[in-house]
RNA sequence: GCACCCGUAGCUCAGCUGGAUAGAGUGUCGGCCUCCGAAGCCGAAGGUCACAGGUUCGAAUCCUGUCGGGUGCGCCA
């Protein structure tokens, strides 16, 4: 249920009985008309802009307009007053039952309330995290993650059937590195003295792992030429790492659907079979690229090379998608994997990329309209990095000096809930701070905890009414008789609950669960007011002493608070809690 | 040079995908606990929405340009 949406049809069934009374003309798009609630709460609960945005279609003045849609609207009970303001605005006070009746639906619908077919069953992909499986998951793969993850959860409430998805870059030139460095920790572990040479990864992660096939193979592959055991190292040491980055995504909450090897698009035609789809339709070319103008490479020389016709589908220049030793280069099995997602049929595909991936944003892009034939729309959310602080300095990651700041530090240190609300608490693609002090910080201005102190708060609450011997189980409180709930300040937290359902749409329509987050945070604070309230004006509280109903009404809106943060928090991964300590 | 993202209070950021007098937090100043959890609340103060044009009933929001910051830019994934 969603109260916006309900008046929203009383407006246009108001306008469409102005149309068949022959006030207003036939045909009139109805697409441009809103309900909100209005910025300023003085100038009522809702406003539409009806008048406003029919005017110049319907060739009549927008207070003209208004003043004929008012007696229409105010003949429905629900509307209290209904008045012409401004330029011809039509703002809308709902009647005090109304907002009581929101909290009976939240008790009702419990964490289902909010939740929208806006998706339609549609189904969607969601592909997050895709690092590669080189070592352990860092802060910047932690945000994908959270977003990811997050979006997912978003979507799936709010009506879109979702698959997540993790694609392994375990088929190129990196994870022969992997290999060749787990080999050394190899021989290491055989007590030879290794040198870790440039390009290969000199991380004690893998010190284990060169253990462990020492533990399964013994000394075969000690001396042997490298043709002997490269292909089984990297098996080896790709199945490691990915042990290592689905038990950092466990320890985060982040459970994948599927997990998409880009190593099972070699050798078997399926890459070949993606870039003969796009053949055949002419956007495969050998060709010549111009140099970057105003930054041409040092070792700038013309190559004829065999080209993605980009630049037919929105990008700025045709992409290489083979070397000249004939090897694919890295967007080929991206083509393939996506010409895969694309064969699935989904109905939207979304990828979730690291903010310094912007640049590959057209070309993929370009290659799924062209795969689609423009069909299957990809939408692409960039994660700004994340900016690390300890004890109020900025601090520097650096792989070789070892100040390497990994997802399960992270996550160890701070725990799973306040990591992934943090990360939530800017857009995706604003740059974000992540202070360790900060965010253990048990005060309002760690949202966090604000928001888990307001269900907590609520918690007591219910467990001081039980103690009174007062019955507060959900069922009899959604039956209870919520007159009693009249003050503006109860209302005002009933009105935040209205918006929740359209919050959701809004943050789903969006792709921005950072939304829920600010209004989480809103919602508590409205609860954090009232019970201050309470402090001075005994009326306000809770739990009146010696009177079970009208205890029941009050604590009806308290109760209804914390289903929806309680929900909210759900979507972004994070658990409500019952006890501050 | 080109592309993408960003520019809002001293600081960190929201701003309902075009609505009315632009909002929070933090910081500064002043109030509130014999009272359901003060880990909280209330008030004061703080603005040329980077700048200049344009689109229209109406612009922080959309378009163009300028300035400033970030990220990328052919055999690395």
């Amino acid at each position: 249920m969603n109260l916006f949406t309900d008046i929203g049809v009383l407006v246009t069934d108001a306008i469409g009985a102005l149309v068949a009374e022959g006030t207003l003309p036939e045909g009139l798009n109805l697409a441009p008309v809103t309900v909100e609630p209005p910025r300023d709460p003085a100038h009522g609960d809702m406003a539409t802009n009806a008048a406003m945005v029919l005017a110049k279609p319907a060739g009549q003045k927008p207070r003209d307009i208004a003043e004929a849609l008012v007696p229409k609207l105010s003949a429905d009970p629900r509307v209290a007053t209904a008045e012409v303001a401004g330029p011809g605005f039509i703002n809308l006070r709902l009647a005090g039952k109304v907002w009581q009746e929101i909290a009976r639906d939240v008790l009702t619908e419990g964490a289902d309330y909010g939740r929208s077919l806006m998706g339609e069953g549609k189904s969607v992909n969601v592909e997050y995290v895709s690092a590669n499986p080189t070592g352990p998951l860092h802060v910047g793969h932690t945000r994908g993650a959270v977003f990811g993850d997050a979006l997912a959860s978003l979507l799936d409430y709010a009506g879109y059937d979702v698959t997540r998805e993790y694609y392994i870059n375990d088929g190129g030139a990196q994870v022969d590195t992997l290999a060749r460095s787990v080999y050394l920790r190899y021989l290491e572990a055989h007590g030879r003295e290794v040198e870790f040479a440039d390009g290969t990864y000199p991380g004690e992660y893998l010190i284990d792992v060169g253990a462990a096939l020492k533990a399964k193979v013994g000394d075969a592959y000690v001396d042997a030429p490298e043709e002997k055991w490269l292909d089984e190292v990297r098996e080896f040491a790709t199945e490691a790492m990915m042990d290592l980055i689905r038990a950092d995504l466990k320890l985060l909450g982040v459970e994948m659907d599927r997990f998409f090897s880009e190593k099972s698009l070699y050798g078997t035609g399926r890459i070949e079979e993606a870039i003969g789809a796009l053949r055949a339709k002419d956007l495969i070319y050998r060709g010549t690229l111009e140099p970057p103008k105003g930054k041409t490479p040092e070792d700038w020389e013309p190559r004829e090379q065999t080209l993605f016709r980009s630049t037919a589908h929105g990008d700025d220049v045709d992409r290489p998608i083979m070397k000249s030793d004939g090897a694919w280069t890295y967007f080929a099995p991206d083509i393939a994997y996506h010409w895969d997602k694309v064969g699935r049929d989904y109905d939207l595909l979304i990828d979730v990329f690291g903010a310094d991936h912007g640049g590959y944003v057209k070309r993929m892009k370009a290659a799924v309209s062209a795969l689609s034939d423009g069909t299957v729309p990809l939408d692409i959310k960039l994660c700004q990095l994340v900016k690390l602080w300890k004890n109020g300095e900025p601090f520097k990651m650096s792989k070789r000096a070892g100040t390497f700041i990994t997802l399960r530090d992270v996550v160890e240190q701070v725990g799973p809930d306040v990591t992934r609300f943090v990360m939530l608490t800017r857009k995706n693609d604003a740059p974000l701070d992540f202070d360790f002090d900060k965010v253990l910080e048990q005060s309002k201005d760690n949202p966090v905890f604000y928001v888990q102190y307001a269900h907590a708060r609520i918690c007591s609450v219910l467990r001081k009414a039980r103690e009174a011997g007062i019955d507060v189980d959900d069922p009899v409180l959604a039956g209870a008789d919520l007159s009693a709930m009249t003050h503006e300040a109860e209302l005002a937290v009933a009105k935040k609950l209205a918006e929740w359902p359209r919050q959701v749409e809004i943050a789903a329509k969006t792709s921005e669960p950072h939304r829920v987050a600010f209004y989480l945070y809103d919602l508590a604070s409205d609860l954090h007011a009232l019970w201050n309230r309470g402090n001075d004006v005994p009326e306000l509280r809770f739990l009146q002493e010696d009177d079970p109903d009208t205890s029941r009404a009050k604590i009806a809106l308290a109760r209804a608070v914390s289903v929806v943060i309680s929900a909210g928090l759900g979507i972004l991964g994070v658990t409500p809690v019952e006890e501050m300590r």
